[in-house]
DNA sequence: ACGTTTTTAAACATATATGAACATAGAAAT
DNA sequence: ATTTCTATGTTCATATATGTTTAAAAACGT
């Protein structure tokens, strides 16, 4: 059996369970563990099912998000790294873009140290969470609001951006990789992304380590376009060097132990 | 069982209920007590639901996460009187425009009723309260962030409102007068509105009686703009006449007691 | 306020799952 | 026929998940 034949009918079984596991597609399809893990890496990779220990599930939008929801919430303290990382790269009387992804909102509560910020969101929890600082000028983008993300997609988000030039944006993503460049789950969060980069005198990147040598199936950006990329472990030498070709600034935490 | 699926179980579960405990969930899950906690802590970290001692409780996070403030307290069964009418003028299909208004938000977890509803709106409350109905197209118009409110107004607001046809609108006002129509405290809000109310078919003005008699500064609108009214008492006779003379149909509870 | 009980979170132990490295076999290309 | 490539299996160090123990914290009854 060829693998393209084994994955249809991985995504056929998978289609009406709620979970398979690795050994379960082993045994139905004659075949080692390994050999089904790399089907699994690839379909996930391809966004066709979400990877768990021991298995998968399939990937409902309802069903998938929720538990990559819970997978961040493991990397607390690493957005909180990033986080106190960025806010040294913001400056007064600036204006910003900033995504609705997690990472980036940990940025905001420690925006009540600058004065005199204009900020546009297409985040609602973003732009609530902005809210509480009196003096920062907040715009949301409105537009089509994507229920599991709570932020603004499509025509009308792409439109406000449009209307605005920005000295910095601030954007996350879901995987990046050397080869792709920077890719999402989702075509609508990575169109506006786009634009917002599109928008901005500079781009930075805040993402945990997590994101690295992923690929998604919406490609965002390439390398070219990324300025500042923001991290919470040192990235290794491959990309180090491949980040410095890209003139890509990398910061890190462990660079503020000299 | 992997630990991704039983995320989900314990979020089920906790849907129907209002609270769950560990012991519970670890007897249904056939699992130990010490890997529920472990699971509700992620959940909790994610936001996902609440920690109880012994438990968890659901957290309609969306909704709880922002503080109701005190002007929703009173006039609470006023203010659920007047939804409960304005949801029999709503029909299936239609596109409705509503305004940030704590009394129209009160009409919003009624919408569940309805099918295939697109949906407009400035609030940021009422838009993540819409999220929580799956099945309704929910736009925000964005703007930038009134922050006592919560809603979008200005330019970005009415660009976005500029761009939709509505079958009806809902909206609300600070003050009513015979003489000077609807007025409201804030400038942006009332020229929303008045946006608003242009680009609907129809318009539905929701008030409690304490607006009656009132003037503050803004004008929105004459009463010839308004086609329905919907009140939580009896107008007295000169309100009554003179909707009456205005083509203004007037709902109020009473009127059901026939 | 006090002592008791329950619940919790951290530390540890164990079992299972994983991905990388390597090896092998068969298919495709030369 | 030989080489190259791809798919698969095997092994192993590592990562992840769960159960168990224990000390501390929180809730409770008196």
């Amino acid at each position: 059996m060829y693998p393209t034949e084994r994955h249809q009918k991985i995504l056929d079984r998978l289609k009406n369970r709620k979970s398979i596991s690795v050994l379960e597609l082993a045994g139905e399809l004659h075949t080692g563990e390994a050999t089904i893990r790399r089907d699994l890496a690839k379909l996930a990779n391809a966004g066709l099912l979400a990877r768990t220990h021991g298995g998968a599930m399939p990937v409902n939008a309802l069903v998938s998000e929720i538990p990559l929801q819970v997978r961040e919430a493991d990397q607390k303290t690493a957005k909180t790294d990033i986080a106190t990382l960025a806010i040294q790269t913001i400056f007064d009387n600036e204006t910003l873009i900033l995504d609705s992804s997690s990472t980036v909102l940990r940025l905001v509560p420690l925006l009540k140290t600058k004065t005199n910020l204009t900020i546009f969101s297409n985040g609602v929890r973003t732009c609530l969470m902005l809210a509480d600082i009196s003096k920062i000028r907040v715009y949301g983008t409105g537009g089509r609001l994507r229920e599991n993300s709570l932020s603004f997609v499509g025509y009308g988000a792409l439109a406000a951006i449009d209307t605005i030039i920005a000295d910095q944006c601030f954007i996350s993503c879901k995987s990046l990789s050397i080869d792709h460049g920077l890719t999402d789950l989702d075509v609508d969060e990575a169109e506006l992304r786009k634009k917002m980069m599109a928008k901005s005198k500079k781009v930075t990147l805040l993402v945990d380590h997590t994101k690295f040598n992923q690929t998604t199936s919406f490609h965002i950006a390439d390398w070219d376009k990324i300025d500042r990329l923001i991290t919470d472990e040192k990235p290794n030498d491959e990309w180090l060097t491949f980040l410095e070709k890209m003139k890509v600034d990398v910061l890190w935490p462990a660079i503020s132990d000299f």
